[in-house]
DNA sequence: TCAAAAGTGTTGAGCGTACACCCATGC
DNA sequence: GCATGGGTGTACGCTCAACACTTTTGA
């Protein structure tokens, strides 16, 4: 079976930049190439977009299919189509960027173990393709975002303690924050939900939890307030 | 002629939206189509993307044939990818947002001046395909990024009054701002260059003429400065 | 001389920033 | 009891917001 166009067109992908938090650095999530071009070289996991599917939909495919994750924040970033990304052919490729919760998805069978791996974003390995500049551009995406919208929570488990949200800040922005400026900050920002719990397994004092509540961050916004770290 | 292809391709087109502003409010430019689908109904210039240039290439050649604009703030706005936007088959649009000053484009013959028209942003015909959405998707990038990023001066003549700066920002945000704080912090921003000139032909005190300094913006932004209204 | 817009300072409130010590817990 | 991080308050400076009158010019 082939398909004929009148004219030549372009191949449309998707590729996908995962950020995951570990305990003090970033990490991106990146797939082992197993064919040419760029066998065996590391890129972000992609792929070809269907005739019968909507771009978002061929994001969160190749996201499942490649990397077994579901379910997490996906938003479109940038496309790419300059002549000469794919030596192939003309390429034009879609690029996305999520947030991932390190805890709560462990990477899943789906995933060749071998061939799907977390690198410090800060210190990323020789990429296929130009993903060295969707990742960049994708960093400087999130750096941007984290502070004036409430992703950040994406990358932290459901119930978190404020240092581990001040250390997410931290990193993401790469500059150190004054612990009671933060906590003022984030509290008076009335978004987040104080629990009954304490982290457990910890050598010290135990911290609080909170939960980032949707309804309170909806209601604060609508007052005319502005979110900012 | 006619190309081959083993899987089925969307086809790729750009779109662009562009902003120009009158005295009072922002206006877009659509084009009426001349063709089915949707033939007769107002849309956003564009067209395919050729396989040999780059979807920005190809945005600005678009932009270049539909309405004769050349040499204007340009920039990729986002990805419409869903299934059902053009009735005859599977098509992908990267739509761009443009900013034009008025009063150095007049649309050129080039655009049959039939068939391009500017419309007030606020008060829209009904549109074709989901140009309606990019529109308002447009809308929004733009509020936004006029507070943080010095674009507002691509609406403008090179050489503007403070006041028509002013209307400029009250006009995109949609709320009124106050006069003597309003160039205390433009001008203390450090961007602008102030003028040995006047604006003329004003029944009227004439008003000081400024020029938007990209020296002095990038100079000031690099002492850790953050521009916003 | 009138109309229309240009141009100009001050004050109070709220917010961001800087900064240091005691507390609870597990080992 | 000690090491480790959890948790808390205050004071200062700066920025933002509110606010009204005089000046210049052309008609």
């Amino acid at each position: 079976m082939a398909f004929t166009y009148e004219f030549p067109r372009a191949a449309l992908t998707v590729d996908c930049v995962i950020f995951g938090l570990d305990e003090a650095c970033l990490k991106a999530l990146l797939i082992k190439r197993g064919i040419d071009p760029f066998r065996g070289r590391w890129a972000l996991p992609g792929g070809f977009v269907h005739v019968d599917e909507t771009v978002d939909d061929a994001a969160r495919r190749e996201l499942r299919e490649e990397t077994g994750l579901q379910r997490v924040f996906l938003e479109q970033l940038y496309t790419f189509g300059d002549l000469n990304r794919d030596p192939r052919e003309r390429v034009v490729t879609v690029a996305y960027f999520a947030l991932v919760n390190l805890h709560d998805h462990r990477l899943k069978a789906a995933s060749d173990a071998e061939n799907a791996a977390w690198f410090d974003a800060a210190d990323l390995p020789r990429l296929a393709f130009d993903h060295e500049s969707i990742i960049q551009i994708a960093l400087a995406r999130l750096k941007g975002k984290v502070r004036y919208c409430p992703i950040g929570f994406e990358l932290l488990p459901r119930k978190f303690t404020l240092s581990q949200l001040q250390r997410l800040y931290e990193t993401i922005l790469e500059r150190p924050l004054d612990k009671r400026n933060f906590r003022k900050k984030v509290l008076q920002l009335d978004m987040l939900e104080e629990l009954d719990e304490v982290e457990t397994d910890v050598a010290h004092r135990a911290a609080r939890l909170y939960r980032f509540n949707e309804a309170k961050y909806a209601k604060s916004t609508k007052q005319g307030f502005n979110f900012e770290i």
